[in-house]
DNA sequence: TCCATATTCAACCATTCGGTTGACGATTTC
DNA sequence: GAAATCGTCAACCGAATGGTTGAATATGGA
């Protein structure tokens, strides 16, 4: 599965790895507060970290005996692209999109 | 696994799948002819399209002998728009994301 | 009717996945 | 130095995945 498609797809298969995905969203975290909020073992929590990691979803760094998470979302906009591919989104309103990132960005 | 996004990113990590539905971009196809480019058995490519099928990525119909297959994006819609909140809005305040994909989503 | 075509089903197989537990190495703190 | 904390490793488990083959079920055409 050498494919960064496959790797990537996979890795946002699990609704574990999607929530912790959203968490970093908002800060770096440390191993153990990512773990925290789930109700399994931090030895799972570590291996999703794993996968995000082999996925290049995230990236880790290791500061004295903690390991700092961060997002890296490269790896998303490639998958990204490729479902642009299937241009098709009829539903969603881009300009409504558009505003909001001129919004969020611009804004405080 | 009932979470749309779990099954619609988890078909779409396969590169037979992702291979499928660029084939069905171009037009509806019997599954003999889906089957015809790729060194499987025709049984491996019906579980593919199963898999595809009730992730909501495509849509089968029989008429006759012949099961048709046709592209629904729809489902790659959800995906894609989970998506680029991350590729395109890391750092910025997820609530308000949150709001807006909820008034996507759920809106009109 | 008889045969070919289209597709799935059922059983099986090897591998991967997501989780557990317990031991371990590294680092900080007392 | 001893003890607590952070995180991974290794072994194991059950279930799911991706493939095979062979038989079965429709349907269409001669």
């Amino acid at each position: 599965m050498s494919d960064p498609l496959d790797t990537a797809f996979s890795a946002l298969a699990d609704p574990t790895r999607r929530a912790i995905l959203a968490m970093l969203l908002e800060d770096d975290m440390a191993v153990t507060d990512v773990a925290a909020p789930f109700a399994m073992s931090l030895a799972a929590i570590s291996k999703h970290l794993g996968v995000l990691t082999a996925a290049g979803l995230i990236s880790q760094e290791k500061r004295g005996r903690v390991k700092w998470c961060k997002l890296e979302p490269d790896a998303l906009r490639e998958a990204s692209v490729w479902m642009q591919g299937f241009g098709q989104m009829a539903g969603i309103d881009l300009d409504a999109f558009e505003r909001f990132l001129e919004a969020e960005l611009t804004g405080d």
